[in-house]
RNA sequence: GAGCCAUUAGCUCAGUCGGUAGAGCACCGGACUUUUAAUCCGGGUGUCCCGCGUUCGAGUCGCGGAUGGCUCACCA
């Protein structure tokens, strides 16, 4: 390949390091080095330092500033783990080799083997005795000290904002461990973990619009699943007791700082359990978390401390608009409901549901204001088709969603079993689809056939894990969860 | 999809009343053998997001567009 192409497309910074390239491959010198084995990582020294001082290292890492001294420079080489002090003497290293390491560039990765000591300064540094170029950086990092803010350019090219911005990592890192402890948390407890299809010919399990996709050899179209749901619970009826499912879904809606076109969820089910065991599990899940991941059940999330320790409150979803508007919805008809809410200024559609507005009263009063965690239970059937009755109110479901920082971290409920009942809730909702909702559910036959060899009564419940990670790594957008959120593409500058 | 704001050097930003573009870091050359946002001397590297318009003259004013952020709407 030759490394001198594109030349005139290069801006001066990127044109000296071709040239610098070009120099080093004129020596012999391979630029973009080979297997490197090390001895330590940085912190590893910085933490171990008593034992280590003036044995011999082998580190490898990016160079993220050059103070050079004539004669003597210093460079802080930055690995996974953090930042150590190189210190390059012309005496060490002889006047040849010194004046090439003069030549390195801020971004270059290098293998070092060198001597631990302190300098007079106090600082726990690397004496170099010998370097290994592992690879040329062509382009310029961002300023060393402003890093790199402009939020476009973060997380298009988060390559850059990992490496010149140090808490983006640990942001990342937290995210592997939360889901890790999830995994282990939900594993000891006997559930099993499962893949189900994102190819779906029935997107099914949520009220979404979903991304279509097309099968060449099959030729017919695809839909890439909005939730897991009716998978999972199939599952059961084929004799599974517990199961878990971490994965994406992608649901084709607005993008927003809690949104994403594609997302991850980690959705579960109990055989023999029900919405009471999941809200338990829930509180055990965020707990268990916490305390593994930030150490406490109390976190702090934009200067508010959340408190997670179980239980949490509980209150029907009626009761908390009552409380916060005032208002009390229950028992009312689809006009009388609408009534209410002009009369509160709601705007709901002309036609809209009692369930619809039930909806838009609790979004208007009742979320805002539900910043420690909280159950809202006993949602309305209609929104609701994949839930069980109440036994004492066949209008309402035994659901919850928990809030935290007035955000729905989850949702869950007692699944409905009732193949019959099932059926008649998914005629509705095909219903609605026909009249223009197109996030209303699908009909979905074999999900009822399924049903009709008999589910066990079940508990199910879906939690958001991105939201849950921005909540223990205290970030309020979504975009700074996930390594590379959606962006519209845009051309090259 | 709507409103508000932003876009100037590789990065972070300034740019007055409309008069022809600036700082710090980075980079290039030089000095310097324990510095650490090293220091000192010298060097400005640019499609001022794009297009059209007003004007003798536009980074600056007007209109249109692009991209992004925030808020709202939809959703988890």
């Amino acid at each position: 390949m030759d490394h001198m192409e594109d030349r005139t497309e290069l801006n001066e910074l990127m044109a000296v390091r071709r040239e610098k390239l070009q120099d080093l491959l004129d020596l012999g010198i391979d630029p973009f080095g080979e297997k490197f084995v090390r001895t330590h990582a940085a912190q590893e020294i910085l933490d171990n330092f008593e034992d280590l001082e003036e044995q011999e290292t082998v580190i490898a890492g990016r160079i993220m500033s050059m103070r050079t001294h004539g004669k003597a420079s210093f460079a802080d080489l930055m690995d996974h783990t953090g930042r150590i002090q190189l210190y390059f003497r012309a005496d060490t290293l002889g006047e040849e080799l010194y004046n090439l390491m003069q030549k390195l560039d801020i971004g270059d990765i290098v293998g070092i083997q060198g001597r631990i000591f302190r300098t007079r300064r106090g600082e726990i540094s690397v004496e170099v005795q010998a370097v290994k170029l592992l690879s040329k950086s062509l382009r310029p990092l961002p300023d060393k000290w402003h890093g790199l803010k402009d939020v476009d350019l973060r997380y298009r090219q988060r390559y850059v904002d990992l490496i010149v911005n140090p808490g983006v990592r640990e942001v990342f890192e937290m995210r592997s461990k939360i889901i890790q402890s999830l995994r282990n948390f939900l594993i000891a407890k006997g559930y099993i973990e499962v893949e189900t299809p994102m190819l779906n010919v029935i997107a099914g399990g949520a009220n979404a619009r979903p991304f279509t996709t097309h099968h060449n050899a099959l030729d017919m179209d695809l839909y890439l699943r909005i939730a897991p749901e009716l998978y999972l619970k199939r599952l059961l009826v084929g004799g599974f007791d517990r199961v878990f499912e971490i994965g994406k879904n992608f649901r084709n809606e607005g993008i927003s700082t809690k949104h994403n076109p594609e997302y991850t969820s980690c959705e579960l089910y109990m055989a023999y359990g029900d919405a009471n065991d999941m809200m338990e599990l829930t509180e055990e899940i965020f707990a268990h978390i916490a305390k593994e991941v930030v150490g406490s059940t109390k976190i702090t999330f934009q200067g508010q401390e959340i408190d997670l320790t179980p239980p949490w409150p509980r209150k029907p979803m009626l009761e908390a608009i009552k409380e916060f508007s005032g208002v009390d919805l229950t028992g009312l008809n689809d006009e009388e409901a609408r009534a209410k809410a002009k009369e509160k200024g709601i705007t709901v559609e002309p036609n809209a549901s009692y369930a619809n507005v039930v909806e838009e009263f609790f979004d208007a009063f009742v979320e805002p204001k539900l910043i420690q965690p909280i159950f809202i239970t006993d949602h309305p059937v209609e929104v609701s088709p994949l839930a069980k009755r109440k036994k004492d109110d066949p209008t309402l479901t035994d659901r919850f969603e928990p809030f935290i920082v007035t955000w729905e971290v989850a949702n869950g409920f007692t699944e409905l079993n009732d193949p019959i009942d099932q059926e008649q809730r998914f005629r509705q909702q095909v219903e609605q689809r026909d009249q223009g909702d197109d996030e209303a559910h699908m009909m979905d036959e074999d999900y009822i056939r399924a049903l009709e060899y008999g589910m066990p009564p079940a508990g199910g419940l879906g939690l958001g894990i991105d939201r849950m990670v921005m909540l223990f790594t205290d970030s309020p957008s979504i975009r700074d969860v996930l390594l590379f959120p959606h962006m519209r593409p845009r051309a090259e500058k």
